[in-house]
DNA sequence: ACCTGAACACCGTTCAAGT
DNA sequence: ACCTGAACACCGTTCAAGT
């Protein structure tokens, strides 16, 4: 009988745990989650789970890190582009369907309200915006060079306004059911086409 | 001896315990927030609050009520105002200044999230939001007749755009503490000027 | 090693008893 | 009428006991 941890089914069982714990954030946030619904849904008994998470509180963390994933597509898009204000727009599509999606603007919402008593909540969603932001800002700042971009403000003055402005989009839907994000999408693009155009 | 309630009491004893609440809150957010916090705040025994508050909840959304009064000043200067854009941008410092005391951001944030469960909380800030967004609609639309404000976006939508914006502001200082909103007066106000001008 | 379920501590809420 | 504090139910976490 083995005596050493398995860490092919501790990593199974990780995964298996944040699936379920991701299933019941959604339906009822972070904090009507009791720790049954997460161990029901994982098909794991009330002390089983806390082999594999210490607290209620890394589960949370752990989500909170998963997102960084999300932010790898538009980066690339960023790098490889010459007119970052045209990459900028183009991304407006995919940006407004991503967060129109009411899970999403909800979990966003929630995690940042975690961030804000939390810090390893705040650190893992600030290493996510920084990195989204710092591209957005290298992209700019290469349009600067090449005259696409104005240069009467600081290339990260710029990418923190664009991600002002999709963080207000994100959280849009909550509070107004009749917000549809076609209906913005020619609008965003526009205002980033002024915002950024010399 | 009186056996008729009394409302003077009544009504002191809610403010008494709505200021505890919010003191509570603004330390440890809605949910870490223990009744007896609230009760210790407040000079109540455990029990004694319930006499005015029958849940936790309810003190929530009648904390969230409460914000609904710091916007009238905001819309009376635009009810007035005969320059819509002028208006806003000349209310742009007050809001970055509001916005950028962390401890305003994470309440609105908290209570972002909560309205994303709770259906009171979301019908008390989306009268607000209403109300704001009305308000800032009303005196663009008037702006467009004068030909001071654009005409190719309905004024309602450009309204919508200036609100995503500031609750952008709001949340920025949440995940960036080098976040100063001085230096994004400017910024903001440039971009109020290139989306709502002509 | 991995898992279970009973047990414990904590917090929202209630209620009998006080003034 | 208004208030208190003990008591109850629920949830996060632990731990002795099972395989």
């Amino acid at each position: 009988m083995a005596r050493t941890p398995n860490p092919k089914l501790g990593a199974r069982r990780r995964i298996q745990i944040l699936r379920a714990a991701a299933t019941c954030f959604t339906r009822k946030g972070f904090h009507q989650t009791t720790m049954v619904d997460i161990c029901t849904a994982a098909g794991l008994s009330a002390g089983g789970l806390y082999r594999y998470f210490k607290t209620k509180d890394d589960i949370i963390v752990a989500f909170a890190e998963e997102e960084r994933i999300e932010n790898e597509p538009l980066i690339r898009v960023l790098q490889e582009t010459n007119d970052p204000v045209a990459a900028l727009t183009g991304i407006t599509p995919h940006i407004l369907v991503a967060f129109s999606d009411l899970d999403y603007g909800r979990l966003a919402v929630e995690a940042l309200a975690e961030a804000s008593r939390n810090s390893r909540v705040k650190q893992a969603l600030a290493r996510n915006e920084e990195e989204l932001t710092q591209a957005i800002a290298h992209a700019l700042a290469r349009g600067q060079s090449a005259g696409q971009v104005r240069k009467t403000f600081a290339a990260d003055q710029l990418a923190t306004t664009v991600m002002m402005l999709y963080s207000g989009l994100a959280s849009r839907g909550i509070l107004d059911p009749a917000y549809t994000p076609r209906a913005y999408e020619q609008l965003v693009n526009e205002l980033l086409d002024r915002l950024l155009r010399p």
